[in-house]
DNA sequence: ACTTAGTAAATTCTC
DNA sequence: TTTACTAAGT
């Protein structure tokens, strides 16, 4: 792009930046200095705007090093980089700091890590990590796995974290036996995060805080560093998020935040909305620009879009209009079952190729669990379509990949005591259970890192002679690598080490197909590293361990090929598509059975729709199936609620495929949440969301939730209460203590007359009532 | 120490 | 249906 500055716009060698946006989109460009909040309605161009933000930023020569972009993935960081060095030069964008939270803040953490007691090459926890960290410390409290499951664990310890909940806090917080225990675990757990000089994700935005908090000149040199700070989704931050942005903004107060209250989608994993409700609070000097014209998608699907995030109570007013076309209706599909319900979606896809001229990259699938995605590629499978499913994590979630990365984890980070225990012994090399129970054991007591005990094996009681050798020759495979790092390049040196550690040669020997699967999963991961040395010759390990680390689902490359995308809503956040496909609308499943009676939850799940509807430019087409299979068994369901909110002259009157009998009228039961939208048995007469006899799993709103305990007769469903005296086919009679959770996670505590006491999931649980 | 067989539990979303 | 953990057998 050539640098010819025509002086228009705004009369800045900036300006011409400033034509072809519309006037809230000019301003929010051109406000450069002072806190800025922008809401951006769904496809309202924020993309564009954040882009020529900044180039317009750069062209008025502020430095590029003077700015941080903080996005919601790493691709998307890419990408406005790309576009922006179209806008000003590469050169220029290149040494722009942009990124997700967790990543920018990794890079930091490392250039500052000695100050907070880590050394630049610590490690990055992942979810597994966190959990089997978090089971070994169980296991050395002596805390059954059986009374406080390690996910609940994990998850309570995130959440405090989240919250900026100090160990010591959340101990001195805590009441029930529950908190306490998990209290402890916590202290135990961080200590051997630290020991590991290891952090996991919520560490990363942690330790950050520590670091602005504790050392005023850390905090000087970054404010001066990033001094126009934007942030994209502002809405899905967290309240360590806030507080990161927050103190990097206090001495500048250049802060642009870039949000949609409408597309909240995370409060789940801690997201707080008051981030972006508050703003104006925070920053009383804000301006505020609203981006309202919508340019994606037709009037229909806005209007649908519209129809039912108004149901919502709590939002910011904006109002969006577009001046696309009326376009198509939106479609819904009424299906039998999961699998009619993917076959007529491939159909209709297939058909619409056909008739409208889209290629098949133009089409996205979008459901709300991934499980749905399975008989979806069933049908696509069969009728040859391609497709390809957003989770570009599944390859490093495997067993063989995940080994070679805690391998070369452990090159750059010894200490990493997870990775040791993953692979100590892998491939089998006589060091087993025991050993290291004792090894652990000895670390904890001498209060010295695992892999120093290893490296001083015979100080460590009851050692037999050969594993002390095993035990030698793993420790040395180790050191003799670190010793190379130096010299040779991370491909090379990866290569060698692993080759080293016998682990492709154990999988190559095996010759069985599954074991040569992962041979040549190994060799593809190899080869990965040497594509990313290619690209970037100052790659170190440590840099490209951790952009595998901080890889999400939404970085997956292959988007944009020539296949159908397939993927969870959350996934599509931030993507359009021609045509959109939303899958499962029934109560239980979209909206979840747990969001049915909480209204919080319920919101939440309509702004999810929300996304997901306006997701489509020009068309979009809504399935439901009457039932589906899960976990192995049919189960029934009616179609969502959400169906019935959606303004009806948006939809069309769909030429209904469903054979024989079902093709009742029936008025769903849910009641509407707005008394003029009594019922959608219009949508197109003669067909109907027809009503199934007896739901048997999914709960409804209207209706007393048939539950998991079996009378005598199986078709007679009854509910567990306190009290009640039960039969377990394993344990036998008991009485029920307690119960907690609904629908599918209701959990019963048994107190069994053997003394036994039990907390079982009731639908999984085969109680019979006595 | 390692392998195998059998059983219990799980399915929402993620940096 | 699939996964993950435990117990028993070699």
């Amino acid at each position: 792009m050539t640098l010819t500055l025509t002086p228009m716009g705004d009369g800045t060698p900036a300006g011409d930046l400033l034509n072809g946006l519309n006037a809230a989109q000019a301003e929010a460009v051109s406000t450069t200095e002072g806190p800025v909040l922008i809401i951006a309605g769904a496809g309202s161009g924020k993309t564009r705007v954040l882009t020529f933000r900044i180039a317009y930023l750069l062209r008025l020569g502020v430095n590029p090093s003077h700015v941080l972009a903080l996005t919601f993935t790493n691709k998307a960081a890419q990408e406005m980089k790309e576009r922006i060095s179209h806008l000003v030069g590469g050169g220029v964008a290149r040494s722009m700091m942009a990124g997700t939270f967790h990543s920018v803040f990794a890079r930091i953490l490392r250039q500052f890590a000695d100050r907070i007691g880590y050394t630049p090459s610590f490690t990055i926890y992942d979810t597994d990590d966190q959990a089997a960290a978090i089971k070994a410390v169980m296991n050395q409290l002596g805390v059954s796995q059986q009374v406080l499951p390690v996910n609940g664990v994990r998850g309570r310890i995130s959440s405090a974290k989240n919250s900026m909940i100090s160990w010591q806090e959340y101990v001195r917080s805590a009441d029930s036996i529950i908190e306490k225990q998990t209290g402890q675990i916590f202290e135990e757990y961080e200590k051997r995060l630290a020991q590991s000089n290891a952090m996991d994700f919520d560490d990363l935005l942690l330790n950050t805080i520590r670091l602005l908090e504790h050392h005023p000149d850390v905090l000087e040199t970054l404010q001066d560093r990033f001094r126009y700070l934007l942030v994209d989704e502002y809405q899905d931050t967290n309240r360590a998020q806030y507080q990161v942005v927050t103190m990097l903004a206090r001495k500048y107060r250049n802060l642009c935040v870039v949000g949609d209250d409408a597309q909240s989608i995370y409060r789940w994993r801690g997201a707080d909305i008051r981030n972006i409700l508050d703003f104006e609070r925070d920053y009383p000097e804000s301006k505020v620009v609203r981006l309202e014209q919508n340019y994606r998608s037709t009037k229909t699907i806005l209007a649908a879009a519209d129809s039912v995030i108004k149901r919502n109570t709590k939002q910011l007013k904006k109002s969006l209009f577009t001046d696309n076309i009326e376009g198509e209706k939106i479609t819904v599909l009424a299906c039998r079952d999961d699998r009619e319900e993917a076959d007529m979606i491939a159909r209709t896809i297939r058909s619409r190729v056909e008739k409208y001229g889209y290629s098949y990259k133009d089409v996205a699938i979008l459901y709300r669990t991934n499980a749905q995605s399975q008989a979806l590629e069933d049908a696509l499978r069969r009728g040859n379509t391609p497709y390809h499913i957003v989770s570009g994590v599944s390859f490093y979630k495997r067993k063989e990949v995940k080994d070679v990365l805690a391998y070369l984890r452990l090159l750059v980070n010894p200490n990493d005591t997870e990775s040791i225990l993953r692979v100590i012994n892998e491939p089998a090399r006589g060091i087993g259970a025991t050993t290291l129970e004792r090894v652990q054991e000895f670390a904890v007591r001498t209060n010295s890192p695992v892999f120093e005990v290893l490296s001083n094996i015979e100080t460590v009681p009851m050692m037999q002679a050969r594993t002390a050798k095993a035990v030698k020759d793993f420790v040395g495979i180790i050191a003799r690598y670190q010793e190379m790092m130096p010299e040779l390049a991370p491909a090379s040196l990866a290569q060698a080490y692993i080759e080293a550690t016998g682990l492709p040669q154990m999988y190559k020997l095996q010759q069985s197909e599954e074991a040569l699967d992962r041979w040549n999963n190994i060799e593809r991961l190899l080869d990965h590293i040497a594509e990313q040395q290619e690209l970037d010759e100052n790659m170190t390990l440590i840099n490209y361990l951790e952009q595998i680390a901080l890889l999400s689902d939404a970085d997956d490359p292959k988007l944009g090929t020539e296949r159908i995308a397939m993927m969870t809503m959350h996934a599509a956040k931030g993507l359009e598509f021609p045509l959109v496909v939303i899958a499962g609308l029934e109560q239980g499943l979209f909206p979840l059975a747990k969001a049915e009676t909480d209204m919080m939850e319920q919101e939440e799940e309509r702004r999810l729709l929300y996304v997901g509807i306006t997701r489509a430019r020009e068309q979009l087409v809504l399935s439901y199936a009457e039932r589906r299979y899960r976990f192995g068994e049919l189960v029934f369901s009616r179609p969502s609620m959400f169906l019935g909110e959606i303004d009806k002259d948006t939809l069309a009157p769909s030429a209904r495929s469903m054979t024989g009998n079902n093709a009742r009228e029936a008025a769903p039961r849910t009641a509407p949440s707005s008394p003029k939208q009594s019922s959608y048995s219009q949508v197109g007469q003669g067909e109907s969301y027809s009503q199934l006899p007896m739901p048997k799993r999914y709960t409804s709103v209207s209706q007393p939730k048939p539950r998991g305990v079996q009378g005598p007769a199986p078709e007679g469903p009854s509910s567990v209460k306190v009290g009640q005296r039960v039969k377990h086919p394993m344990f036998g009679a008991g009485t029920i203590s307690s119960v907690s959770g609904t629908g599918q996670s209701e959990k019963a505590t048994v107190l069994f007359d053997n003394g036994q006491r039990k907390q079982l999931m009731v639908a999984f649980a085969r109680l019979e009532a006595l």
